[in-house]
DNA sequence: ATTTTAACTTTGTAATACAAAGCACTTTTA
DNA sequence: TAAAAGTGCTTTGTATTACAAAGTTAAAAT
């Protein structure tokens, strides 16, 4: 017997999971700090939970110089709009009974 | 700085306390092996997660008798419903960007 | 030369989730 | 009438998680 939220994906319980993910969703592209800035999050948290978002390739992280500075930023992937929408989806059926 | 994430509900973000909130929402009084059916959970982990529920005063448990057979139900209360309202609202404003 | 910025990684701890087993009691079934 | 099954937990144990705090590497700015 399947439960009502059988559906919902662990990768997204999280809430800070889930705001990268949103905020990705809406963004194309978003750097490090920005992401950080918008989550209010410590560097070391933000950091641990992309990677995670990272090994089940929801989020693609890209490293570059701009200029002679570091400059790190997130994407999601293909699979990670559709495992996230496929979430909400599954979140707004059990909501609305 | 308060970030986006912020009014989301610690004691929602876990799904099975989420399940039980949004079954409470809709149906008024709701039995205990019902509420497991619909989650399709094991009794013991349902257990944990209503009286952590109950313990912030979201949820109501009602112990009686029904013939001779012990019977346990849930309600939300007042609190509870108005918790998780807000919680839903900042999950919906978190989502739309 | 020192501090700051960027972006982590490591370490340690506390909280959580959950399965599995145990339990007290009653009712049903063989 | 003895055994099995149901109700609704509690306890125990383990594994996973979340997170803060501190450490790290390397360049940039002061």
């Amino acid at each position: 017997m399947k439960g009502i939220i059988a559906h919902l994906n662990k990768a997204f319980e999280n809430r800070i999971r889930l705001g990268i993910m949103s905020v990705l969703l809406v963004n194309d592209e978003v750097e490090f700090n920005r992401m950080k800035e918008l989550l209010d999050v410590s560097d070391g948290n933000l950091a641990s939970h992309i990677s995670a978002l990272e090994k089940e390739e929801y989020v693609l992280v890209k490293k570059q110089f701009v200029g002679k500075k570091p400059n790190t930023t997130y994407k999601v992937t293909k699979l990670g709009k559709k495992a996230f929408e496929e979430h909400l989806n599954a979140l707004e059926k059990l909501l609305k009974g």
